[in-house]
DNA sequence: GTTTAACCCTGCACGC
DNA sequence: TGCGTGCAGGGTTAAA
């Protein structure tokens, strides 16, 4: 789940989490359950400090969202590869790889399931959240109103990294993945294996201009389903932006602006998808 | 400083 | 049909 998915989830919580008061908290006994909890020693330790908290706002951190509390306290939610948040009510049976079970006051439960567990969550206080390494490392926001391009071709100025792996490092610019790094490179007409020094002040605005339109409009589409295993939002929904992707998941297929077959690089370990005219 | 590989998991598609 | 292999949208770490 990348920037979009992690945003789009947020607008959900907000809307239909937020002001609810947790009745009673359940950590499942599934095999890796204390896998996503696993700051917490306990599944008492994790439970007790939810339990009777009203949920009072939805904040998204990079791509993690963080869901404050009555007390002051934070529970930090990272989805990773598989993670999901997901509404339900009593009635309804829990799918495979629920770990964690919140039920409302007011009726339904919110559940936490991730097949994979690279996704986690903690709670924290308030005076702890500032500690915590993994938020206070994240980069700034592309959405950002204080994102300027100026700023980032100064940033980009700084490293001489290839662009690929720079967009996404969480501590450079916060929330690209695989996808969006290779649409946002594909819109900007940016080679993943341009180095980040080299860029003209047109490329750099847009570059800049293609992150904001590639995560708005996906933002707008409510994301990116790939499978039927993959992102689904809160109550259960797909995104559509995967029908507007340009490269990502297309090689052999022809470039949507010229008909040039898209191409395919293993870089890190992970797949990139690049148009070979398009993009220099 | 930058890049690579390995690792943490499960599920699925694919080829034999 | 069954089995092994590789791969998947993330992030950390150690080593090169």
């Amino acid at each position: 789940m990348e920037l979009p998915e992690v945003e789009v989830m947020r607008r959900d919580l907000e809307k239909d989490v937020v002001g609810r008061k947790i009745q009673s908290a359940e950590v499942r006994p599934t095999r890796n359950a204390m896998r996503v909890v696993r700051r917490h020693g306990k599944r008492k330790e994790f439970t007790s400090r939810l339990e009777g908290r009203k949920i009072t706002k939805a904040e998204r951190r990079g791509k993690y969202v963080l869901l404050h509390l009555d007390n002051g306290d934070v529970l930090v939610v990272h989805f990773g590869m598989s993670g999901r948040f997901l509404r339900g009510t009593k009635r309804q049976s829990l799918p495979p790889h629920t770990h964690v079970v919140l039920t409302f006051h007011q009726g339904g439960d919110l559940r936490f399931v991730d097949p994979r567990t690279f996704g986690e969550m903690f709670v924290t206080t308030a005076d702890e959240l500032g500690k915590v390494k993994e938020l206070q490392h994240i980069a700034i926001d592309p959405l950002d109103h204080v994102f300027t391009w100026q700023t980032f071709g100064g940033l980009l100025a700084q490293r001489a990294s290839k662009l690929k792996p720079l967009l996404m490092d969480q501590k450079f610019i916060s929330g690209l993945g695989n996808i969006y790094s290779d649409e946002v490179l594909f819109a900007a007409g940016l080679r993943h294996d341009r180095m980040s020094d080299s860029l003209s002040s047109q490329e750099v605005r847009r570059l800049y201009r293609a992150l904001q339109e590639v995560l708005q409009e996906a933002i707008r589409y409510r994301g990116t389903t790939l499978e039927d295993e993959a992102y689904v939002d809160l109550f259960g929904k797909p995104g559509e932006f995967q029908a507007e992707l340009k490269v990502y998941g297309r090689e052999g297929q022809p470039c949507r602006r010229c008909r040039t077959p898209i191409q395919s690089v293993k870089i890190a370990g992970r797949s990139s998808y690049y148009c070979p005219q398009c993009q220099s």
